[in-house]
DNA sequence: ACGGCTCACATTGTCAACAATCGACTGTCT
DNA sequence: AGACAGTCGATTGTTGACAATGTGAGCCGT
């Protein structure tokens, strides 16, 4: 730890970063664990093992666990411990319902100046999403379906819906991890994507709308065969 | 402060709460502050002051305010200050939009279900609201308008929707405060709730969504006049 | 007088030790 | 044998002190 600490020196003109705290390095590092993998969902943080693992104090890992808290992706029950989250199917349902709705409320904040400069960063996306597709690249598809959903929020300039995007998106890439890891070959499939790009870029707003709903609920129904299964063994093992 | 911090004895059988811990309180108690205006919009929040107004030590404080900041209510530059966040007219903007989307889907996830148990519920909180209007309560009207609509979130069941209600509550309520503060009467006049409740009850769905869509516009035309006044005279009085 | 620099202060970030609580284990009593 | 109380270890909650950083006041040179 404390490599950069001392730069005295670097007065540093163009960059407003007030020298980066601690949390939001071990936040992301933590975030990056758990929506890798390394952690899997139902294991206990123990603040002291990540404390010493991060090379720093409890406290500041306290507050970067808080924040992931608030993510959603930890759960944390007082003076008994801190567990990643462990995303039920009325769960995933739940994420997938919220998603047609703030998608289509995103278009409509951003249909009528829906610019050159969107179309090209939406077909871009969906370009480099296919490619991974193509090379098989479970864990880089993810990343780019995020991204190019994440455009279209973005787009938008609506503060408010970005940030409850961000809030929905931990979960959502908590559980395309998990499944990706079960079942191999996600779901992303290139003409579901092509199909929703090219909607998007139409001027047929009510069609969109029905092709965001379609979309969602296969994935859904999809999300939902594989987590039933998982219940179910879970349910057989356990009692 | 510090009151029921000791009680070593009460083993209380029935209560399932884990013993309480001081973060929560803090943040409840802050929250307070802030949404009742006793700490107005673009304050400074200095921590070693307010762990010692609320009697604890900086660490549970620090993790409450995080808290808030994550809900909105406060926003922190490393190393400088925490302050109250104050809202500009496209952030109330948003607001409202978001909660014409929001509420439509609640209705949606619901519409199916509503009971009898769900028609009184909404009718019992409209009666309390009202008379928190005609008693020109305002404080207390705030409190059963946010009630009112909350009990349509928490009637779906829809966790993730209930959360991110939850997530918009506390700005519009700081908003709604702020506005009552200034203007003494506030918004909520009797029709328009009424109108509301009616259609809620109806079982026109289209008719809802427009109601809804003209409620929050109403109130959302409302708050940019009081903005734009306020920003206007706060820009002819700083520079 | 004005611009840049230094320095002290206020505030936040971090740390290591201490206290409180929970869950499980164990030993005893019925 | 089964149930219950007490105890022990592990983990989180809390604290006060120390370090790093940003800000503004005051000084100096021009």
């Amino acid at each position: 730890m404390s490599d950069g600490a001392k730069g005295k020196v670097a007065g540093s003109v163009l960059a407003r970063v007030p020298k980066a705290t601690f949390r939001a390095h071990i936040a992301d590092g933590l975030r990056a664990a758990i929506l890798n993998g390394d952690i899997e969902p139902g294991a206990q943080l123990v603040e002291t093992a990540l404390a010493d693992q991060f090379g720093v104090s409890r406290g500041p890992l306290r507050e970067a666990m808080r924040q992931l808290i608030d993510e959603g992706l930890l759960i944390a029950v007082p003076y008994t411990g801190t567990h990643v989250v462990g995303l039920s199917v009325d769960d995933v349902r739940e994420i997938y319902s919220m998603r047609v709705t703030l998608e289509i409320f995103a278009f409509e904040q951003i249909w009528a100046r829906r610019d050159q400069a969107f179309r090209q960063g939406l077909v871009a996306r969906r370009d480099a999403l296919t490619a991974c597709i193509d090379a098989e690249d479970d864990a880089a598809s993810i990343v780019a379906e995020l991204q190019l959903h994440g455009f279209v929020y973005e787009a938008t300039g609506h503060k408010l819906l970005i940030r409850t995007w961000d809030s929905i998106r931990g979960r959502l890439q908590l559980y395309w991890a998990a499944h990706h890891r079960a079942h191999g070959i996600r779901g992303p499939r290139r003409d579901g994507h092509d199909r929703y790009v090219e909607m998007a870029l139409s001027d047929d707003f009510d069609t969109l709308k029905s092709e965001i709903t379609d979309h969602m609920a296969r994935g859904g129904r999809q999300t939902e065969d594989f987590l039933r299964g998982r219940e179910a063994r879970a349910a057989a093992q356990s009692p």
